[in-house]
DNA sequence: TTCCAGCCGT
DNA sequence: ACGGCTGGAA
């Protein structure tokens, strides 16, 4: 089955040529993570820095790359790190699934690399290691291996889509489909990676999403979109649904020595793995917010549609709110202002996030009471003061900006 | 202030 | 098909 393609066999068969000597004049040659290529070329570092790199723009990554080429220089030094030090360098990136991924990943190939004595070599090899899919696993076999390896990333989709006018929705798996295979067509047997680089660049300072600069791009002449002056149409995708917004309180439990109460996240959902205070959901109806109990304890009227928040506890969260109401322990808003409540903004995937935080300060035998309860139920928790927080814990950015208040 | 991009796991 | 985070741009 011959796949058709929009584009002419000439333009098709020039294409990799005409990008691969804008990239060599133009392109952009001395990232940190090309900056360490040589002849040999080194797949922990191509590795790293696709990960990081997949949903985070260059600028964002580089200081974070910078300081894990630091910390962790070689894939063993990773694999034998704690996850709180991974943690901790991830911290700010966001996605930290990613950052979990990575440090399984890093076990994982080391264990190959023990067996074979090296690296995986193959495409099948890569996107066994988790946090690898196939686009990443294209990168490192060409740009890691300097094998062959074809990459079709938000990048590549963008300039593909444009020149050769693919309007399907490209979260559509057909879409994906045909974009994968333009890809293959154009990818060269040779320079495999220099040709995944260069689609790269061009995607991010020619080809970019709003005002592209069509009057540089070596591929202008047989661009359809630009020939029909649509570039910004493309690529297609579905409109997004509006975003919902939550409520909570973040709780900033202090003890007599001014250290402040905190939780490390479970793997999955928001924030997994790193520490965050103690958050107490709340609903906010008409103005009005109720203060949201966990399972078993509700002592208030109940909502008939509270139980759409109740999964959002933790554990541990579970722990503290029922402990604060049996004791009848109130927190205090904490405001930025003297007059009103300032909660903070944070947006995530699918829905904003006000952030109310309030304080509450215990004493010594009250710590000792909800230390028991928490270590019972076998729940990671630290008591630290802000700047012990700061420097050792790995906080999101949402954390951060509550303790700057 | 609001909107938006982005790849992988489940 | 959906959830995940943040910084940058409009």
């Amino acid at each position: 089955m011959l796949t058709q393609f929009s584009q002419s066999e000439e333009s098709l068969n020039t294409f990799a040529p005409r990008l691969l000597n804008w990239f060599a004049e133009n392109g952009r040659h001395d990232l940190p993570w090309q900056q360490h290529q040589t002849d040999t070329p080194n797949p922990y570092i191509v590795w790293l820095s696709e990960v990081m790199l997949q949903q985070t723009q260059v600028t964002t990554v580089i200081p974070y790359f910078a300081r894990f080429m630091d910390t962790f220089p070689t894939v063993q030094d990773l694999a034998a790190a704690d996850w709180d030090t991974v943690a901790e360098h991830w911290a700010g990136l966001g996605y930290y699934a990613r950052a979990r991924n990575l440090h399984k990943g890093a076990k994982q190939l080391v264990e190959i690399i023990d067996e074979t004595g090296d690296f995986p070599q193959t495409l099948k090899g890569w996107e066994a290691i988790s946090g690898v899919g196939p686009s990443t696993a294209g990168a490192i076999m060409a740009m890691g291996l300097h094998r062959y390896g074809v990459i079709c990333d938000g990048n590549v989709k963008r300039v593909l889509t444009r020149w050769a006018a693919i309007d399907g929705d490209i979260t559509k798996s057909a879409t994906t489909k045909a974009l994968w295979a333009l890809a293959e067509r154009l990818t060269p047997n040779e320079n495999s990676g220099l040709f995944a680089q260069a689609m790269m660049d061009m995607g991010a300072t020619l080809c970019v999403r709003r005002n592209p600069n069509c009057q540089l791009c070596p591929l202008q002449k047989d661009c359809i979109a630009h020939a029909e002056g649509r570039e910004t149409d493309y690529p297609v995708k579905a409109k997004k649904k509006p975003k919902p917004s939550k409520f909570s309180n973040a709780l900033i439990i202090g003890n007599e020595q001014g250290e402040v109460l905190w939780l490390q996240r479970p793997d999955n959902g928001i924030w997994g793995g790193l520490w965050s205070l103690p958050l107490e959901f709340i609903e906010k109806t008409e103005g009005q917010k109720s203060r949201k109990m966990a399972t078993g304890t509700q002592k208030l009227n109940v909502r008939s549609n509270e139980k759409l928040y109740e999964t959002e506890f933790t554990t541990a969260e579970q722990i503290i709110n029922d402990w604060l109401h049996e004791n009848e322990l109130v927190a205090q808003p904490v405001s930025s202002t003297l007059l009103d409540d300032a909660p903070i903004k944070h947006s995530l995937t699918h829905f904003h996030w006000y952030l109310q935080p309030q304080r509450l300060v215990i004493d010594k035998a009250q710590v000792l009471e909800l230390n028991d309860k928490l270590n019972a139920a076998n729940i990671a928790f630290k008591w630290l003061d802000k700047q012990q927080a700061l420097d050792g814990l790995g906080l999101p950015r949402a954390m951060e900006k509550i303790i700057a208040i």
